[in-house]
DNA sequence: CTAGGGTTAG
């Protein structure tokens, strides 16, 4: 009697299904297989054609699916995938629930997730759901929100982890949340969650993040397994806080311990290359780098033209820059401020020119570059228009760091009132380095009521910064106003403000020698106060430029880079071909006049990099437009 | 066959 129908019920699967693949569960062991980083689009894939073979997916596939959306932020297939699971009645599945939390979480809208898990509260793996509400708000810059639910959990009685802690603790990566990391850090430590070393990673992260160097060594040295991931987290730290001498520190004490480096290892050693100016150590990580067989990693080749051209080696940098098959923006901004830094002006602007037609889309950081460049290389005109074209042709609006970049371009073309003006009409507040620049700019262009104007609001904002202070107090010296220089030491000492001892370094044969002014530690120092006495004969005979030396020594103390190029002539095996790179923080307008006339007479070239760009000084000229 | 996590550039 049955038999009909049975046989009907053959056919029809036979019919609908003929790899005989109906059953759901062949596809989930498959799609648990593909649900792993590297091949999520393939479990995404895999899911369609489940779909295709008329398969009905069921509790156990949502999981690995909507994993597999979340892991790669596609929110318009996850909340597709959730209608399929509305359709197959899976929704108060509690896997599947909590796979859709997460999948909402993951795809920047933790509160579609919050509304879920708010709309059906049940009572199992109430953990599971908070951690991943918790890392969706903090990834999605709601620390608060994060913040208020690991109380509410708490409240509820609700057992936190490691995941918890470690979704939570990413957002207390600024110092104003530094405390209540610090006093999750003790409450993770009463549970015997330090053993986990992605806790203690995280941790590390969160103090160095912070800038709280002597917790994170603390934290650092405790750890007596260290991960890549440890290094790692300690070198980009510090990287990222401009502590270079402690990256290369740790660079070495990580080899000399045998655990091997990676691309991230190496991005933040570059940086710090970078900004010390260590180009030998650069070069060596460059080999490394393709030993290892990473050249082809563009985090790296971006890297890499910062390094070259922060260490005054643009052509290096051009070269990766056009072997470069694909460009992104920061490879694009990397060698726009490499040659605005060298005061290479109109290439800068060229080059970014030609990223627009590349159709890259420039943001905020890139505008920093091509405006200081203008402004290096006296580009007014140029640079104006670029700021004006910020907001009205690509919907940038202009920070203070642009507004600075302006004020120094007006500044130094002598249109010190058209800068006062711009500061007064800015839409936010100025900081410190607004005012600084036009601070700079009265220095250059002998103004000393603005100056005096400048100097109360920079030092209101930055009343420790001794830079200015000194910048003022030179104006004072320029206009012959002895008493406006005692007030400014008055005012230094009140405040308890010590002159920083100006210092120089270079890196000779890949030894960094640091010379600090008045130091005699350096071995050779008997020697170099020799040479530098006869360059200064010299210097004095050539031109009597000398003469003119402003008593700048008052507050700013003995010039570091002349016993930088003292030492480095003595060592100097041929003048005329080194290309000697001097790092230098405060370049002054007595250090210009020394090295154009060491260069005009011994005709030998010098690189001198300070803050912000490089001075090359040849023939007794300088490739800087300042009129010092 | 079932969910949650730590380190990359200008």
């Amino acid at each position: 009697m049955n038999l009909p129908l049975q046989s009907l019920r053959t056919k029809t699967k036979l019919l609908s299904s003929p790899l005989q693949q109906i059953q759901p569960i062949k596809w989930n062991i498959q799609l648990r297989e593909l649900s792993k980083p590297g091949q999520y689009q393939q479990a995404i894939t895999l899911y369609r054609q489940m779909l295709r073979s008329g398969a009905t997916p069921n509790a156990f596939t949502f999981p690995f699916i909507l994993k597999s959306s979340a892991a790669l932020s596609l929110p318009v297939s996850g909340a597709q995938i959730h209608c399929h699971v509305i359709k197959s009645g899976c929704q108060s599945e509690p896997f599947v629930q909590t796979a859709l939390i997460t999948m909402y979480c993951k795809c920047w809208s933790p509160d579609t997730a919050y509304k879920l898990f708010d709309e059906s509260p049940k009572s199992w793996e109430l953990t599971v759901c908070y951690n991943a509400l918790i890392s969706g708000y903090v990834q999605d810059s709601q620390f608060s929100n994060g913040l208020l639910l690991f109380r509410e959990m708490r409240s509820r009685g609700v057992a936190f982890n490691a995941v918890t802690v470690l979704g939570l603790v990413p957002g207390c990566t600024v110092p104003t949340h530094l405390e209540l990391g610090m006093s999750l850090h003790c409450s993770s430590l009463k549970c015997g969650l330090n053993s986990d070393l992605a806790v203690a990673n995280c941790f590390l992260t969160m103090y160095v993040r912070c800038a709280a160097f002597e917790l994170a060594r603390k934290l650092f040295d405790e750890i007596p397994m260290k991960e890549l991931i440890t290094w790692n987290a300690m070198i980009s730290g510090c990287a990222q806080n401009g502590l270079g001498t402690e990256v290369l520190d740790l660079y070495r004490d990580m080899e000399l311990s045998g655990m091997q480096p990676d691309a991230v290892t190496f991005v933040g050693v570059l940086s710090s290359c970078a900004n010390l100016g260590a180009q030998k150590v650069g070069i060596e990580v460059e080999e490394k780098i393709k030993r290892y067989g990473l050249k082809f990693n563009r985090f790296l080749k971006n890297a890499l033209i910062n390094m070259y051209a922060r260490c005054g080696n643009l052509t290096r940098a051009q070269a990766i820059f056009d072997e470069m098959p694909e460009r992104n923006l920061v490879s694009w901004t990397a060698i726009i401020s490499g040659y605005g830094m060298h005061g290479h002006g109109e290439i800068a602007v060229e080059l970014f020119d030609e990223m627009i037609k590349a159709g890259i889309q420039p943001d905020r950081t890139v505008f920093v570059s091509v405006l200081s460049a203008c402004s290096h290389a006296g580009l007014t005109k140029k640079g104006i228009d670029y700021f004006d074209s910020m907001e009205t042709n690509y919907g940038l609006k202009p920070g203070s760091e642009h507004y600075s970049c302006i004020v120094d371009l007006l500044g130094r073309a002598g249109r010190l009132q058209e800068a006062h003006k711009l500061i007064e009409s800015m839409p936010m507040e100025p900081d410190g380095p607004v005012w600084g620049a036009l601070l700079g700019a009265c220095k250059i262009h002998k103004n000393v009521e603005l100056a005096e104007l400048a100097f109360t609001k920079v030092v209101n904002l930055e009343p420790t910064n001794i830079g200015y202070y000194v910048l003022l107090s030179n104006i004072y010296t320029m206009a012959g106003d002895l008493e406006g220089v005692m007030r400014i030491r008055v005012m230094m000492r009140e405040r308890g403000l010590k002159k920083d001892p100006g210092y120089s370094y270079v890196e000779y044969k890949g030894t960094t020698h640091l010379f600090v002014a008045g130091d005699r530690k350096h071995p050779q120092i008997k020697n170099i106060y020799t040479m530098l006495a006869e360059l200064e004969e010299l210097v004095k005979e050539d031109s009597g430029l000398l003469k003119e030396e402003r008593n700048d020594q008052a507050i700013a103390g003995v010039h570091s880079e002349r016993l930088a190029i003292a030492f480095a002539l003595l060592n100097s095996d041929d003048l005329g071909k080194d290309i000697l790179v001097i790092k230098n923080l405060r370049i002054c307008g007595d250090c210009h006049v020394f090295i154009k006339s060491v260069s005009k007479i011994l005709d030998c070239k010098f690189v001198v990099r300070d803050a912000t760009r490089f001075h090359h000084f040849k023939c007794g000229e300088c490739s800087c437009k300042d009129y010092w």
